[in-house]
RNA sequence: GUCCCCUUCGUCUAUCGGUUAGGACGCCAGAUUUUCAUUCUGGAAAGAGGAGUUCGAUUCUCCUAGGGGAUACCA
């Protein structure tokens, strides 16, 4: 049987980040045995439901590169086919209505509670005849759990957990409007999507549970379960949205490149050897449920940001210079004319050899599209006194008379023009390159020269030599 | 309260009874260098605590502690 994985989140915000490794990891897994990673959006929560959020996490999904296969599943749509199982269920004697009311059920939980026992649902009217239903009361339908004997849940990365079946109450399947409630919903969503395989957050355990037992009950085939554990923020709290859980959209604005968000997540929680720098190819080849952890995962940044870095390195220098180019473009409220992104991707080698993410590199490429005079920042006009000054104006005079402007003659031009003042490479390359630049931190300064070009050069080295 | 899960350097993790407990990020020191970054070398840094089982436990079992999750006519 081919494998098929679901993400079905539900659309009440953004793609949070642990919604977003849930959704790498099945896509992950289905990919690796060749089978379909499809997407279903529980939406049967109509008051929270967004369309922005649907369109959140399509877009989140695009952006990472986790392309699922056929079309979406609302499940809200589904709700008839969701009640015709659970009116099945009535039929069988496999559940029933429930009259109780809400007082009721907030009084049974109560005193539960203060007896020290599980705080469920009392099963008042699973054997009561319908014909004591009082009048006017709309009933929502219960499953009839079994009361007796434990539920095992053999799940592929918790391993066996156990729970009695007295901790388990009677569900309701119906509310009193007649409308599924989720634990329902995913079983037949699931069971009629063909999931074989579900991979889902460890919060879902205790659902497990409930579910397997219904499936039971219908008569279906149970599908894998595998309860991957939750990330936490960096203080070790659970990631909830007002602590710090950020959409992936978030990621993607300060600076991330998706395949390095991807290979991130992926390392957190999974592991194969001692491997950190994994490609999509080789996680797809790699791929597996047993070396998942069973922990925790703390989100750090600091790591997030280093393989950043070496994706970046990694990049193609067009590619970066496109995702540049927007950023850029927000930075000097004007859109790159194809010049001076044609600059950009010039001297793209050894800007990405700094950078930690997309933004760093667009600020560190911002003096390449500066207009003269150069604004140079505090640090770099302190390199630039009288004596400094003396020596840019030589250099530009020699500059001047290259025949050719490539980078090895004028390594050479700047090399001798260092010899000729009695001076050493540095006294005279960080001069110049607060004069090019503006600042004190750059690519290697004859890339600097080769990329600017001789107007360009010679023109900001004499704007700076004379203030 | 009840149930379930988890626990190796600060963080992510390797180890599937016998290792000087390995790697990565971060941190510190050094080397390279025209700045910064990269790169390279070296360093500090861990089995929550307690009982067992065993010739031998990080590894198996139990207890305690701590952390997390679930306890809705939300999903």
């Amino acid at each position: 049987m081919t494998v098929v994985t679901r993400f079905a989140p539900s659309p009440t915000g953004f793609l949070h980040i642990g919604g977003a490794r849930t959704a790498l990891f099945n896509w992950l897994y289905a990919r690796h045995h060749q089978g379909k990673f499809l997407l279903r959006i529980e939406d049967t929560d109509r008051e929270r439901s967004t369309d922005a959020a649907i369109e959140a996490i399509f877009e989140g999904l695009k952006w990472l590169g986790l392309d699922w296969d056929e079309e979406p599943v609302f499940q809200f749509s589904r709700r008839g086919r969701h009640a015709e199982v659970a009116l099945e269920l009535l039929r069988s004697g496999k559940a029933y209505y429930c009259y109780a009311s809400r007082g009721e059920l907030t009084e049974m939980r109560e005193l539960a509670r203060a007896e020290g026992r599980p705080p469920v649902y009392d099963g008042r009217w699973r054997d009561r005849d319908p014909s004591e239903a009082p009048e006017g009361v709309d009933p929502v339908v219960r499953f009839k759990s079994p009361n007796e004997g434990v539920t095992i849940i053999r799940d592929l990365v918790q391993g066996d957990v156990t729970f009695a079946n007295d901790q388990l109450d009677d569900m309701i399947l119906l509310r009193a409007d007649g409308t599924p409630t989720y634990m329902l919903s995913v079983v037949v969503d699931d069971h009629d999507m063909g999931v074989t395989d579900i991979i889902r957050g460890d919060d879902h355990l205790t659902n497990a549970a409930r579910q397997q037992q219904l499936i039971t009950a219908i008569g279906w085939d149970a599908p894998r379960l595998a309860h991957i554990p939750l990330i936490h923020g960096p203080d070790g709290a659970k990631l909830s949205k007002r602590h710090g859980a950020l959409g992936v959209e978030a990621y993607r604005e300060m600076g991330y490149l998706p395949e390095a968000l991807r290979n991130y997540l992926l390392r957190l929680g999974w592991s194969h050897g001692d491997d950190e720098v994994i490609s999509t190819e080789q996680a797809i080849d790699w791929f597996n449920l047993e070396n998942v952890g069973k922990s925790a995962a703390r989100f750090d940044f600091a790591k997030l940001e280093n393989l950043n870095g070496i994706y970046i390195r990694n990049a193609d220098d067009a590619y970066l210079t496109g995702l540049v180019a927007p950023v850029l473009a927000e930075k000097t409220g004007e859109t790159l004319d194809p010049n001076r992104l044609k600059l950009i991707e010039k001297a793209m080698n050894g800007l990405k050899e700094r950078a930690k993410s997309v933004n760093s590199l667009a600020e560190s490429s911002l003096f390449l599209i500066a207009k003269r005079p150069l604004v140079l920042d505090e640090k770099a006009k302190g390199l630039i006194d009288e004596q400094a000054s003396g020596i840019l104006m030589r250099l530009a005079d020699r500059l001047e008379k290259l025949e050719d402007w490539n980078k090895d003659d004028l390594e050479a031009a700047v090399r001798a023009a260092a010899e000729a003042e009695a001076i050493k490479l540095g006294k005279i390359a960080q001069p110049l390159r607060a004069a090019l630049t503006g600042s004190t931190v750059s690519p290697g300064i004859f890339d600097v020269l080769d990329v600017l070009g001789r107007e360009q050069s010679i023109g900001r080295i004499r704007d700076a030599a004379v203030t």
